[in-house]
DNA sequence: CGAGGGATTGAGATTCATCAATCTATGTGG
DNA sequence: CCACATAGATTGATGAATCTCAATCCCTCG
């Protein structure tokens, strides 16, 4: 079986080298050493730019590579049968999309852009050749995973609340903090925000009507805001409070 | 800060030697070899028994340990303030529990025995020298990694249903295939189950009175039925198709 | 035998899904 | 530049699913 390619351009010219990658420290080569990221670029086959709202990988398919996400958001999702979805994490720059427990194995869920992206592409086939050659990796990996299952832990909180906007609250807090994180900002309220209330409701297993009521009255409530593709919150103290989200817990996901 | 000690009673004779234990092809230590068997048994502190119903540690605290669960079952889960609990995995004999990104952290979820067990202890500040030691373990320690987090994701699909009667159904078919998985059995109708109620409405989402007449209605259809603390499930592929669960998915959870 | 945890049942209130219509912003082709 | 198509956001009405509160029952254990 070839395997699902998506429509992957890739970028012809001035690809980022891994030596130079300016957001290294927060991806799978965090830690490696100078000299050795040759080697990493060796396993790395490209930089591949993608449009929003396309499809990346898809469940029980195979697919050729794991991707270093180098710019843009992706949901990683499971399908339903009865054409719903189950979004099971957002995904932004440095994370590991497309690794699994069996690697060669058809994939055991979905990805899909939300943005437009830059992704940076290993072969599966040799990814376990890198790890075996540099133990840096390897740890990282296992960090890596250790901080997937903290965000998988804290989304399973947020859907097993009860009511709409603790659900709504705590995913949204979350992403919030992730974002402040990753992109190192200075805590602003704003965030740029591009999911759609269908795609909220995909993620916290509501419907899109009830989002958007339950968004009106977090909005009217003043603790957040969706608006113009922008995640406003005056105050995320507040809104963690609602959502019972600590927010020490974003610390972990960056490790040391 | 000396870390949170539970009431753990250590097995004072008799102890499972790693080199004679009969479940280890399903631990962390699956694929080590024969001679290097002492080198992790030097790391085990002991084997400790422990009652149902106490627990094993505390979110926000230390421990001194991560547990490789000999027998028993347990509950990993997260305290939602009001308390409520999110029980995030039920955690079965192979598993490995306490393990987080940041090892020296104070924990960032709590675990109750679900039945008295037995629990194979290895010290936390130790591990990371275990893991350089042994590439099989930390090889393996990157399947369990993964294998936590597919495990995970379809309890997200479980709670993310909106409908109980589906929740319920993947949850409890999810359990019946890993019991099966784990114990090596031929494929009976009925297993060992000791979750209450309760237990069953804080792992999806949903209050015991609910939980109980969902409990009815499906036994009512004859798909599942708990009582006496076993779960009878007369076709579990019906019960997968209500829960939309796919069974082949079980198969990724033990690996190679 | 009594105590207590879990299971069960009922009634009423709340939350949420469903169906359907409308509105708005954006982009596309002529 | 306009007409149209389309996706997303919004609103209303209704019924179903679920929670809450409360009472009772049942089983186990000391």
């Amino acid at each position: 079986m070839p395997g699902y390619t998506p429509e992957l351009i890739e970028i012809s010219k001035n690809q980022t080298r891994c030596s130079e990658c300016p957001i290294r420290h927060q991806t799978l080569f965090q830690g490696v050493k100078k000299e050795d990221l040759n080697l990493v670029q060796s396993y790395r086959t490209g930089q591949y730019r993608l449009k929003a709202r396309q499809e990346i990988f898809l469940e029980a398919q195979n697919s050729q590579y794991l991707f270093s996400i180098y710019h843009g958001w992706c949901a990683i999702y499971k399908s339903l049968g009865n054409g719903k979805k189950q979004i099971i994490k957002i995904a932004l720059p440095g994370d590991l999309i497309g690794f699994q427990s069996n690697i060669e194995a058809p994939l055991n869920y979905s990805a899909i852009s939300l943005t437009d992206m830059v992704l940076c592409a290993f072969p599966r086939n040799e990814f376990t050749g890198l790890l075996n050659r540099n133990a840096f990796v390897l740890k990282r990996l296992m960090e890596l995973n250790a901080r997937e299952m903290n965000l998988c832990q804290n989304h399973l909180m947020a859907i097993g609340k009860n009511i709409a906007i603790e659900k709504i609250s705590l995913f949204c807090a979350e992403l919030f903090l992730r974002f402040h994180n990753i992109y190192q900002l200075p805590l602003t309220n704003r965030i740029f925000f591009p999911l759609t209330q269908v795609e909220i409701g995909d993620a916290t297993g509501l419907t899109c009507v009830h989002v958007n009521r339950t968004l009106k009255t977090l909005s009217d409530m003043n603790l957040m805001d969706i608006s113009a593709r922008t995640l406003t919150v005056p105050d995320i103290d507040k809104l963690c409070k609602l959502g019972q989200f600590d927010a020490k817990s974003i610390h972990t996901y960056t490790l040391y």
